[in-house]
DNA sequence: AATAAATACTACAATAAAGTAGTATATAAG
DNA sequence: CTTATATACTACTTTATTGTAGTATTTATT
């Protein structure tokens, strides 16, 4: 995968929640829908919370619920924010001095698919998804 | 990183080779050009020899040379070669049942960020490079 | 044949990412 | 105020990747 398994599920998770953003959603009802292990997808919760994604309600009856409208957040925030974007903005050989001005071999080649990659990861939101098909585990 | 850091090295070598193709370059060389650690580049060095790219020339003065030529090698066959190209042709959300038919939320919109990728990878070779800029560390 | 200088191989070590366990804390409901 | 049920926290375990050490093998040179 292009993406960390932690940015997937945190993707997978957000969108998810994007089909009915105004409700409230238990851990439990997010790790049986999605398949993601308990522990792991409280911890990934709770990270999402500190950076202000969502918001969690303790307690019985708690659960998690947008802190911010879907509409405002875009798979660069989620991803910076679990994994940090930077690491796909470098040069594609690894060279730290390459630049538009001092090129690697590859460098033009490569930043056209870079540019995709940002422009997409900048312009889709949580709330511009097609909602027919929301799979569940 | 999009690609892992083995990918990464498999393509710096390759790629500092491919400026003049038909010489030979012992390790100690490529070593001291481009900073990877002399057992990690001598393991990568015969893999890539068994997976047919490069041959390598045993004993005194020894060292490697293509042994296919650079135009026939593009940047997908050695990402595929070295840790498999379909890590980035599945679901960005990590859905196995994802597909053209059945597609996730976000499908269409990642369909064009990995086009971008692959058809750039399987463009992309060898021979065809800029060489006015060979970095060395 | 002996030597020197190179690559090949096998096993191990270090690091980072992913996943798990157990306890603590919070709060709605009765 | 007690209980049930939820999230939060801390530490540990597992797994995959990356990197290292040491020995064996190969071969040009003398």
């Amino acid at each position: 995968m292009i993406l960390s398994n932690t940015s997937e599920y945190a993707l997978r998770i957000l969108s998810f929640m994007a089909k009915d953003p105004s409700r409230m959603y238990s851990a439990k009802y997010l790790i049986e829908s999605l398949h993601i292990s308990d522990k792991y997808l409280r911890r990934l919760m709770t990270d999402l919370s500190k950076k202000g994604f969502i918001k969690s309600i303790q307690g019985r009856d708690g659960g998690y619920i947008f802190d911010k409208s879907p509409a405002q957040i875009s798979f660069a925030d989620v991803i910076d924010a679990v994994e940090g974007i930077d690491k796909y903005t470098g040069c594609v050989l690894g060279f730290k001095q390459c630049s538009d001005e001092n090129p690697c071999v590859l460098h033009n080649t490569w930043v056209a698919v870079r540019e995709k990659f940002l422009s997409t990861v900048n312009q889709a939101n949580l709330a511009d998804l097609n909602f027919e098909n929301i799979y569940k585990y």
